[in-house]
DNA sequence: AGACAGGGGAGTG
DNA sequence: CACTCCCCTGTC
């Protein structure tokens, strides 16, 4: 049987977290989001601080969405910064969600030099072409490919992912071997240290699996948005080198460095959106 | 219609 | 550090 129910969620938007970045296997149907995890499809609805949901446990939504954070605690901490204090006031239930590693770091690659849109198709396509159908209730999806099965290079370039495929083979055998969860228990500049050993992992891929789905809640990804928003908020305008950036974040905001980019982000990315 | 940038990274100099 | 290329797609 499908679990169903409906569970009490405090300090949280569902559509902005969905819409902010993390996750990109999510469709809108009316009031509904049909969010795709492993090989799970979730239904969702929200109405006020009720969180309605099909296909899936409560706790299950719970750690996903990190319900059970203190978020007025970090938004306290993060406040003191009048920049921030806006954008969290815009968005005051956007939170960071906890993913799992595999999916979250084969997502992040697929991101890079790309856009929402397309993103999506790709993932999606790679799901099409290694994971098994799953339905929910009239929605049909594919499951995310299992880690081993990112092998051929020349099928995934034919779902328009260029030249990220030869990075997802790469990614894919090195699973293998490096345990992602494992990384969990590592200091962030260690944990970090071995994802961006991986061909096709940067710094900023690294940093979005980090914050994602390992916990580091330190990590501050710096994309073009990002850099764009800070050097206009904190460099006067002024271009400025991705170490100066990174360093900035890590002195200003600390251990709440991932909670500040999630803000900024999606602040300046609604500022002048440019895709749905 | 061709150039160009779009939620990076690797490889050079 | 500052470049260039990498694939592909939508946009001007």
């Amino acid at each position: 049987m499908l679990p169903a129910g409906r569970i009490s969620a405090p300090d949280f938007d569902l559509r902005t977290t969905l819409r902010s970045g993390q996750v990109f296997r999510f469709d809108e149907r009316g009031d509904c989001f049909y969010l795709r995890v492993g090989d799970k499809i979730i239904r969702l609805r929200q109405e006020g601080e009720r969180l309605e949901f099909l296909g899936c446990s409560g706790s299950f939504l719970r750690k996903l969405f990190q319900l059970d954070e203190d978020l007025e605690a970090v938004q306290k901490a993060l406040s003191g910064d009048a920049v921030l204090r806006v954008a969290i006031e815009t968005y005051p239930g956007l939170r960071l969600m906890r993913q799992e590693p595999w999916e979250c770091l084969v997502s992040f690659i697929c991101s890079q030099a790309s856009n929402i849109p397309r993103i999506k198709r790709n993932i999606e396509g790679l799901c099409r072409l290694y994971g098994h159908p799953i339905h929910l209730d009239g929605f049909s999806s594919y499951s995310f490919p299992e880690p081993g099965t990112l092998r051929d290079e020349q099928a995934m370039r034919g779902v328009g992912v260029g030249f990220r495929a030869k990075y997802l083979v790469a990614v894919n055998d090195a699973a293998a071997r490096l345990d992602l969860d494992s990384l969990r228990h590592k200091s962030y500049g260690e944990a970090k240290a071995s994802l961006t050993e991986l061909s096709g992992v940067g710094e900023k891929v690294a940093d979005c699996v980090l914050l994602f789905s390992l916990g580091f809640s330190q990590a501050f990804p710096v994309d073009v948005w990002i850099k764009r928003a800070m050097e206009e908020y904190y460099f006067r305008g002024r271009k400025t080198p991705l170490r100066d950036i990174r360093q900035f974040a890590a002195d200003h905001f600390g251990p709440n460095a991932g909670y500040a980019q999630q803000y900024l982000f999606h602040y300046a990315r609604m500022r002048n959106r440019t895709d749905a």
